[in-house]
DNA sequence: GTCCGTGTTGAATACGGATGCAAATCCCGT
DNA sequence: ACGGGATTTGCATCCGTATTCAACACGGAC
């Protein structure tokens, strides 16, 4: 059924109908409603490809990720598709895998016209790809930095999170520190390194071992951490660049190398991802205000100009959580609540 | 750029940019040649919308889901989207969420006039939603069953996997079992808990005792465990409807009940997620070949015949994955590999 | 009654590519 | 050189909606 078929059927131009289903256009009321009411009725439903075609507008937002196996990410994924959904976007999902002809990969979002592109796939992705890809149409990048500044980027931040790591490690009394980090060519990974050593410096504690995982997932975190203490290095705190490295560390310092878990050594992560608060992990982290990027990139998205130089980096605050990889039973200032929760800005 | 702009810059028409552009139409190869190095040059690509306009195809799948907490999901869609796009195929998201009116959510789906829809929302979307938004189009349900016999399913062999479970339990020599449910309301929640106690009364063991998590997650697990054992049964083997209710559970019989896994109580649950293979919990399960759902639905969703009375129902096998849950350390058929696996027709 | 402004309506056309059909070209045998 | 079949090319039209523009209707002011 077409516009031009139930405009014929109640007598009214294909206009009318158009206009009936476009706000705000110039229609009368009662016109309105009786070609929505004939619509519901007869089962219409305005034809969105030809709409598009016309409005060169699709209402389509690509997302292009590419890690869908760190547990952050669904969850991420999920609420953005839900926060589009709401605003009446709909999301068009491009998987990129690593091996593969990127650019070829890419070519759909520049085809199917997309209005905008939500970037999250942290890796993989290398800048040229990424500029060429969304090239012309308004795009965001989260948790994900760039150089160029004409690109918008939604961000937790990172250096306050790692300095709040670096400072509660410090109240706890650690002073050898041992880092464990995912991939050392993003430049995200580069930014959490550099700021956690830098606040370890200001605050007079030692970096005594670090590793690289060269992914992030539990088998990564699961071999650095005993690559970190084959090395000799023995710390009394282990800050992992992100959660599902630490899990996968902390199960190893426990089950392979014996410690315990803060008493030997406090583990830190980075997200706070949902098996982090289970008993067995009860992983302190820096919790991402996941709402917060979800919202902030939805606006922006939506509504940022198109224009150049006015990209922004919006800088978002997390929270830490602290839990018993740090503090253990009974000792420290947990009470009754195992958790507790520190805004930081 | 246009077709047309591109075609008079070199001379040629509208339509030999489109042909050169299609596969299969009836275009000399030099002329394709010189139009499709043109285009790179100049850096024209077709426009998608318009040839959806044209054909009436839009090379879209819909994908409904709304499970994404339950690790099982990430990678199935991950895996799905990937496979949809080695074939040419595009992934739009459709993010169902409970509460707001479903229908209107999946209005989109017409609207876009995607070619086919995959649903691996096991849970939330009526049979009837279902059906209205699906209207006319290729679709097929995946680890979902319909009672419309005219809906392609693709779907794990719940019934050999549960039986599966009852038989390693049965062989382990426990005979006091309990059932853990999902949701009670779902197809496949009741088919696996009947499958389930039928081959437990054929093996004369006795079902002690149940409890409905209600949902899919780990606290759901974590709190029926508790209330499987409140009501007073003892049960020697568990089974969990799925892996991550299991590891929810395994953490409460442990941490809350004090209870020795396996010793005390064996548990198994269904899926098979990454986590289960995490040396905390090394759970039993019976995996789900993803492969397999993945190339099956693809390939349905692409080749599948429109027509009425053609839909099939296919059930794949899949693997029962034995770990430290249910044989413990070196007890049991366990040697070296901590994993065994038994394929299951 | 006339005039003008505001608000509605319909006819016509644009969006960019696909395709049926007719015209043009090619290739080959004679 | 010519005819005939096969292949290639271009023209015109269509897909379904949005939007411009002109036409029209209505109401109030003079």
């Amino acid at each position: 059924m077409t516009s031009r078929q139930l405009a014929a059927l109640i007598g009214v131009s294909q206009s009318a109908v158009s206009r009936a289903f476009t706000p705000g256009s110039s229609i009368s009321p009662a016109m309105r409603e009786r070609i929505l009411a004939s619509a519901r009725e007869l089962g219409y439903q305005p034809n969105a490809i030809a709409s598009m075609l016309s409005t060169n507008r699709t209402n389509i937002i690509g997302i292009v990720l590419s890690d869908m196996r760190n547990p952050f990410y669904p969850g991420l994924i999920e609420r953005l598709t839900q926060g589009l959904q709401r605003v009446g976007r709909q999301s068009l999902l491009f998987n990129v895998t690593p091996g593969a002809n990127i650019e070829e990969q890419l070519q759909a979002i520049r085809q199917y016209n997309v209005d905008g592109v939500i970037v999250v796939a942290a890796t993989i992705l290398s800048e040229k790809a990424l500029s060429w890809a969304i090239e012309g149409r308004r795009s965001v990048l989260v948790n994900r930095l760039s150089l160029d500044r004409n690109i918008t980027t939604v961000c937790v931040d990172n250096a306050a999170g790692v300095s709040a790591i670096a400072d509660h490690f410090h109240a706890l009394g650690r002073r050898k520190v041992g880092y464990v980090a995912g991939m050392t060519k993003t430049l995200i990974g580069r930014e959490r390194r550099m700021a956690f050593v830098t606040r370890l410096a200001e605050l007079g504690m030692t970096l005594v071992g670090s590793a690289a995982a060269g992914e992030y997932s539990y088998a990564g975190g699961h071999r650095a951490a005993q690559e970190l203490l084959a090395e000799g290095s023995r710390p009394d705190a282990i800050f992992f660049a992100n959660d599902i490295l630490a899990l996968g560390g902390m199960d190893a310092l426990r089950d392979v190398a014996g410690l315990c878990v803060p008493d030997d050594v406090a583990i830190a992560g980075f997200d706070d991802i949902a098996m982090s608060a289970w008993p067995h992990y009860e992983l302190t982290t820096f919790a991402q205000p996941v709402s917060d990027i979800v919202e902030r990139s939805v606006e922006l998205i939506c509504n940022a100009p198109l224009g150049d130089g006015d990209a922004r980096q919006e800088i978002l605050s997390g929270r830490l959580i602290v839990r018993r990889s740090t503090v253990g039973a009974g000792g420290g200032p947990v009470d009754g609540d195992p958790r507790q929760s520190v805004k930081v800005a």
